[in-house]
DNA sequence: TATGAATGAGGATTCATTCAT
DNA sequence: GATGAATGAATCCTCATTCAT
């Protein structure tokens, strides 16, 4: 039938206008879309039906973008940490302060740049799954867990090769410096609302790095060690 | 009662042998089983046929015991996490030595009783699961998060009003002190595998646990307040 | 440990008190369990537990008076039935008054024998599982509905033969004497609370089957025949 | 049609052709099988897969058309009974003769359009579930049985109004007149072949309303009340 | 004889995936 | 390329039935 009407007929015009930029602009808004699904409900959470209406297309379309609900939710992943970790170490490279200034501009930047963001369920995501899904815990930890950590310990280093800081154990404290950002990340996506009221020294996440910041910076200090030691 | 009747009786029939064990043993074994699979696979991704045939029951069986999977689930957080905090309740209580000697016993404990178990899957499955099952967040929240919280700031502030830490906000930091256990909990599920080789300083959770201790009695010191204040 | 107790005691007195009487007394308790259960639920919606539990014995006993659901359900049916049948159809045989009294009195007695009893029930639960059990419905068929139907026909031809009503079928006269218990057992088992307020008329079955033997004795009334034919 | 289109049209894009019908001949297979289906087996007692099966769909796609089982039930009732009631509702009202004339062709178009039907197990049905299901209860309470006895009380209140009806109460009446109905639809479902034998007078179910309306309009009529009062 | 723990088949429901248009 | 109707495998849960004691 609609091939006897195809055979009869003249070329139509097919409704392009929205088709060039498909190729480029749909998947990104499905992206967008997955991102948000999977970072609310968790992979197994997340309906595809959910995340088609929410980008404004349909189910089938989905399939035309990735062959499946694990590859998208690959491809969130990898889209969603094309992160700022190459801005944050030229930045911190770049720094002439004290290391005690750059840790606190580190943290802080953190937390501008992903913790309060959506971003910040990136990580809760990778938590909850990176055991079902192998070769993207892979991925994760070598694009962004291993660089991440990389330049904590350099900051941690570039204290302690100064005197500024005590000397200490680079990489443990590099994950000591990093551990709150995973709390935050992991309570504000699930407990948020809750929390709200009984816990709401969590809620307020700048004022508590701020507390970090202190912390860290006393208990990396030089000179007290004299005393102790 | 029966017991009684029977002592003077003929030919008794008893059938308390098997009943005695049944009632306690089963569950805990469905319990074991579950929490296994929770922490494997997620809270929607363990399937009740995976958990009753690693218990050795039938599917049915695990109905006997909880009414669905939501209350087998909450099952074993009680059982996981929720008894052992209030041992550690009581212990820290009866503590008689300093805060400092308090605070590491604190954290090495944790270590000892669920960070170096699988109960330390827990904490990761409630950060994957929360968003999805607000009554189960609900519960955790109360039954556990609350009260932990309260046990960490209640040590915190005992070290502050016997002068030995510096006066700090107890909320924030008894967060920052349990900080780590999150991370710990999350990144050794899942990334377990992945991280030996190339992040070993997170594998051996009880030396970067110490490196933990040390920065916060450090931090808290009440002493090298008087020359920075 | 019991079985240490057991080892030590002398021979148990065994309660048997209840026992003696069990093979009749008990599967009779079932019965009316059964009898309320299924009226309640139906066939498919009563369950074995709650009929176990109502009688007051174990799921298992209910075995070992019948051989299933089915057999029981029957069993329920048959019981329930050693209908007033022959009683009332002796009373209506000896009765000497006008064939309208007897009728009324017919009705009548079905309301307070059956109508207005957890008897009405069974009506209700032939219709609905007459089809899923043929064999139970022949015999409802045979034992109640036949011989109901042949008492009824039969008063219907007293009053035919004695010139008091007028001449017609029966067998149909009597469908449409009965008709009404029908309905009145049938939305008095389901309906009943909803309709208390929304159709009170049916609620009061007496006064509905008043009316109704006042339209069957004008329906029936011979006399006027001559001038309407 | 959408060939005619199609014929002076430039090829267009059609995809009506099947959509127009999906949506409402595929339902309305779903809805034959399912009314087969329950007025066989009953609510608890049909299956989903049977239906499916019989509509010649899976059973994933009864749940494109319907919520459920339930709501699925509801619209087979809805189809079956609440639209026809409204026709009759509108034939009643502009209908010009005799009260009598109008009480047989209420009687006998229910015998056409219901009784005779497939749509008379419903009736059955909704009597053996009421007490299992108080929603759908409720439902058939407020979409059909409400309604239809409003119908025919307004019936009767028309042929007392007129002084073609001794006066009598309308509420009560109409239950009566509609008490056969019940009778017809619950024997013929259930007990059918066992009783095309033995009581042929309900099977021939147009001859005994012939009956019904007779001894009604003799119940009913002004005239004798003269003479009897 | 009586028990009730254990079983597992069966059914409603969900949702990723396919495919005709 | 895009659609969304259709599919059916997968999963939770129920409950009649069994059987060791």
């Amino acid at each position: 039938m609609s091939a006897a009407a195809a055979a009869q007929a003249p070329p139509t015009i097919r409704r392009e206008p929205r088709w060039q930029r498909r190729k480029d602009a749909r998947p990104s808004e499905v992206l967008a879309a997955a991102l948000a699904a999977f970072t609310e409900k968790g992979f197994a959470g997340a309906r595809l039906d959910d995340i088609a209406r929410r980008a404004g297309v349909s189910k089938g379309t989905l399939y035309l973008y990735f062959p499946g609900k694990e590859e998208l939710f690959k491809a969130v992943v990898r889209e969603g940490l094309v992160s700022p970790l190459a801005a944050v170490r030229e930045a911190l490279d770049s720094f002439a302060g004290s290391s005690a200034e750059l840790l606190r501009r580190f943290i802080l930047g953190w937390w501008d740049l992903v913790g309060n963001t959506r971003l910040a369920g990136l990580p809760k995501l990778m938590i909850a799954e990176a055991a079902n899904f192998p070769d993207i815990a892979r991925f994760y930890l070598d694009e962004v867990l291993l660089p991440a950590h990389a330049i904590t310990a350099r900051l941690v280093a570039r204290g302690v090769d100064s005197g500024e800081f005590r000397p200490v154990d680079t990489d443990k404290t590099a994950i000591l410096i990093t551990a709150p950002f995973i709390s935050i990340s992991a309570w504000r996506h699930g407990f948020d609302h809750a929390m709200q009221q009984e816990m709401p020294a969590l809620t307020d996440g700048r004022a508590l790095l701020e507390a970090h910041i202190e912390m860290l910076i006393r208990g990396l200090a030089a000179e007290p060690m004299e005393k102790r030691a």
